[in-house]
Parts: structure tokens; C-alpha cells; sequence
DNA sequence: AGCCTGTTTTGGTATGACAAAAATGGGATA
DNA sequence: TATCCCATTTTTGTCATACCAAAACAGGCT
């Protein structure tokens, strides 16, 4: 036995309500909003901190990974918890494991997947509309490669998404690209369960290439269609192999 | 001084690597994506889960808040924390300081608003396609409570949100209006800042009613093209007024 | 049965200790 | 002098323990 002989008031006065912890996070999260933290830069260290503010390294601590698991900062085992670069992607990795859940309710997925198809129907128009010449090539490459990789199923699921994330690309909006990363992680799982098989892969190319050709032809109208065919034929492809729709 | 007289093997010889409460937190959380720990139900104590992971209760609480901020489960201070109910919505509050960071860099606020614009876009097309005489009565109610509120600026605020809200609603795709809040609220505070007049007011209900018309003639290309001038006008007006962009 | 109250449980926080890994500083070496 | 290696110091990760306050619970009283 340890002799328990000290008395502790412990008691920290300063915060009337609410969680330690969560005062923390947001004062930490003001500094690192207010750019007095600089993205890149390490925190300072856990017991500087408990002195700062006058709370226990638990409570730091805590703090500390609350805002790791919200994306603002990075913590690598071992190392000082370094203020994030902001990105998009960054808000793909939030959201893993609420997607993850919401994605296993009835519906999760198609409901998701719709609103890809919406994503892309748009983007097909915006191409057709608003694409440039060089738009146009990279979209072109794309199709090549896809079509290279028909005997390939592994290799044609790399074109396919490649392909369909120059749409993505086009409109030079910095989010698009993340929401397609967004889509692709997400639904990759219920996707590669699909048997893969050459002549489904032909089927799809063809859907891309008449995809690129209405986007070639301008044809606003027929680059929606083709894109939605495209896609509502996939979604009957994953949904027949699947029980969960 | 209190006697340091015993020795500590400590050492926890389960995890090979990598930090315990992330391990724990993934146990977890198969836990709940499995259903073990239905929605609404109390995670066990954490004495208990001390006990059945064998590691301390620093890292059960870690682990517990961490769970939290991710949106699994909902932890009101000094209560149970309980397997929160799986919904769209959360994930708007998961993305919260994330989203505040990426809006405050150059061009954030753009782009999240260019999304938007294209979505509604993208709604409005399918409203003119296939709105129900039951949602054509919605818009018009709500394009009706928007003129009453000319007069009064905050009413007004309301009642235009709600008109573009139930766009949103019209596909039956629970994931939009959830979209539809989070454009909102992160757009909001940006859009408060400008001063809101009547006349400003009149023209954005002209504007609505632009795009109610175009969906009752069935006009997909008219409904689209009056949606994107109207939020345009909107954007020129926000942009005017802050210097961020 | 319904309400009040004392007890037990549980969450929130603080403290202290220590192993292991990272940062640091100095000295030996090329 | 510049460089590399190693001993020392920090710092993180984790554990154990203690204590308060609030919540949950269980009786007992009305």
C-alpha cells in the first residue's frame, strides 16, 4: 500500500459548464482558425498546454485527439500533433465511418448513388457546354485507356473511374474532384463485389465512348442521356448482384 | 512525498502497434456497424469496458470522445453516452470546423456556392421533369409565404430557404435536403452579413417565381437557366458586399 | 401508488509514475 | 569545419489511483 495521506481540492473553477475537454477544443480551434496556430506547425506541447490553461494533460489530451478525429489537426503516434493542411479530402476521411453507417441502412447506398448520377448528368452537360479543346483531349485519353483495358477487369475499374473523374476535373472547381474521390471510396466496396467479366467491360466503354461522342458533338441533351444510361445500367448491374440495395 | 516504493511492469501486450484508443475505437465501432450495440442504447460503463478491452480508462474515455466527434454516438455531459441514430444530418455536424477552416480560405465560400448552383440546377431540370401536381402545390405555397414576406427581411430569409428547400425535397432522396441544411448553414453567415431590402427582396421573389413558372410549363431548359441567373444575382450580390470572396 | 431521500454507480477531472520513442546537444571523427 | 553517432533530455502514450458531482437506483415514507 501507498500511503494516501495528501488531500487534493482539485477544482477548477474557470469553466462553469460544459465539458474541459470541449472548451479546449474550441479554443485550440480558434487559434488554429484564426491562423495563430499556421498550418504545418506543430502544437505546443501537452504539458504547455495544461499550463496555459489550467487543466489536466487528460483533459489536454483528449482535446488533442477530438480534434485529430475532426480533421484539424494530424497526430502521428508518438509525434506532436501538427496542424492540418486544409483540403477537401481531408473531409472525405471525416465523414468514414458516418458514411460507413448511413451507407448500411436500407436505401444507404442507392440513395447515394442517385445523387451521383445527378453529380454526373451535370457535369455531362457542363462538358458538353463548356469544355475545352484540351478538355477534350484528356477526356479522349481517358476513353483510350479505358478501351485498352478491356481484357483487364482490374485495370479497366481504374480507367472507368479515371474516365469519368476528368468530367470531374473540367469545371476547375477544387471540391469536384474530392466529391468523386468521395463517391468512388464510398461505393467501391458494394462496386467490387460485381463480377467483372470483358464483355460487361466492352459494354461500359461503349457507354463512355458515347458519352465523350455527344460531349464531342456538343449535344448538352445527349451527354445527359448517355451518362445517365451509363449509369443506370451499372446501378442495375450492382443491385441484381447484391442483396442490400 | 508519497513512497515510490512499487514497481509498474505496466506494458499491455495485445496491441503490437499503433495507439490503443484508435484500436479500441475501431473495436467499437464494428460493435455498433454490427447492430451488437443497437441505436438509442447505452454504451456499457466505462469501468466495464476497462475491464473487457484491458486498458485504461484514459483510453476508454478517449476512445469514447473520439467516437463522439465522429458522429457514432452522442455523449451529453455526465450522462451515458448512447449509439446515436444514424442520419444524414449528422454528417453535416461532423464536417462542422472542418468545413468552417476550407471556407475560410481563398475561394472557399466560391466554390461551395458554384456546388450549389449547380445542384439546384441540376433540381430545378427535374422539378420542370417531374415534379407531382402535389409538389407544384408545395412551390407555389411556399413562392406565396416568400411574396408575403417582402416587407420583413428575416421573414424573407426564411421563406426564400424554404423555397429552394423544397426543390430539395422533390426527388424523395432523403440525402438532399440534408444538403439542402448544409449549404445553408454554412453558407448563412456569409449571406447574413449582407444587407437585405425590400427591393432586393422583390427581385429574388420575381426570381423565384421566374423558376416556379418555368417548372409549371415544364420548361427543364428555362427552369435551369432562370435558377442559375437568380443564384448568380445572389453570388454578385454577396461578393459585392464581402471581400473575401 | 407516488414522492422523497440516502446510497451506489458512473462520468469528469486531477495527479503522479514510468516506458518508449522522439528531439536535442555534444563530442568524436573524417 | 562539416558530419555522424551517441548520451541526455523531452515528450508522448499509457496506467493506476483518487476524488467530486451528478445520475441512477433502491427503499422508506406518505
Amino acid at each position: 500500500m501507498l500511503g494516501p495521506s495528501e488531500k487534493r481540492v482539485s477544482s477548477q473553477v474557470s469553466h462553469p459548464k460544459g465539458r474541459a475537454a470541449d472548451h479546449l477544443v474550441g479554443a485550440i480551434e480558434q487559434r488554429i482558425l484564426k491562423g495563430e496556430i499556421k498550418t504545418g506547425q506543430p502544437l505546443p506541447p501537452e504539458r504547455e498546454i495544461v499550463q496555459d490553461y489550467g487543466v489536466s494533460r487528460t483533459v489536454v489530451r483528449e482535446a488533442v485527439r477530438i480534434l485529430a478525429s475532426k480533421g484539424l489537426i494530424t497526430a502521428h503516434p508518438g509525434f506532436r500533433p501538427v496542424v492540418a493542411t486544409p483540403g477537401y479530402d481531408a473531409a472525405v476521411g471525416v465523414l468514414g465511418s458516418l458514411v460507413t453507417q448511413l451507407l448500411g441502412q436500407p436505401g444507404g447506398v442507392r440513395n447515394l448513388f442517385e445523387l451521383r448520377i445527378r453529380m454526373e448528368a451535370s457535369l455531362a452537360r457542363d462538358a458538353a457546354q463548356s469544355a475545352t479543346s484540351e478538355d477534350i483531349e484528356r477526356l479522349e485519353a481517358a476513353l483510350e485507356a479505358n478501351h485498352a483495358a478491356i481484357g483487364d477487369s482490374a485495370q479497366f475499374y481504374e480507367t472507368d473511374t479515371a474516365f469519368h473523374g476528368v468530367l470531374y476535373d473540367i469545371p476547375g472547381n477544387p471540391v469536384l474532384p474530392t466529391v468523386h474521390r468521395a463517391y468512388t471510396d464510398w461505393l467501391s466496396p458494394n462496386w467490387l463485389k460485381m463480377p467483372r467479366k470483358p464483355d460487361r467491360n466492352q459494354n461500359n466503354y461503349e457507354a463512355h465512348k458515347a458519352v465523350f461522342e455527344a460531349i464531342l458533338r456538343r449535344d448538352k441533351d445527349k451527354a445527359e442521356d448517355a451518362i445517365r444510361a451509363h449509369l443506370a445500367s451499372a446501378w442495375k448491374q450492382v443491385s441484381s448482384t447484391i442483396e442490400g440495395l
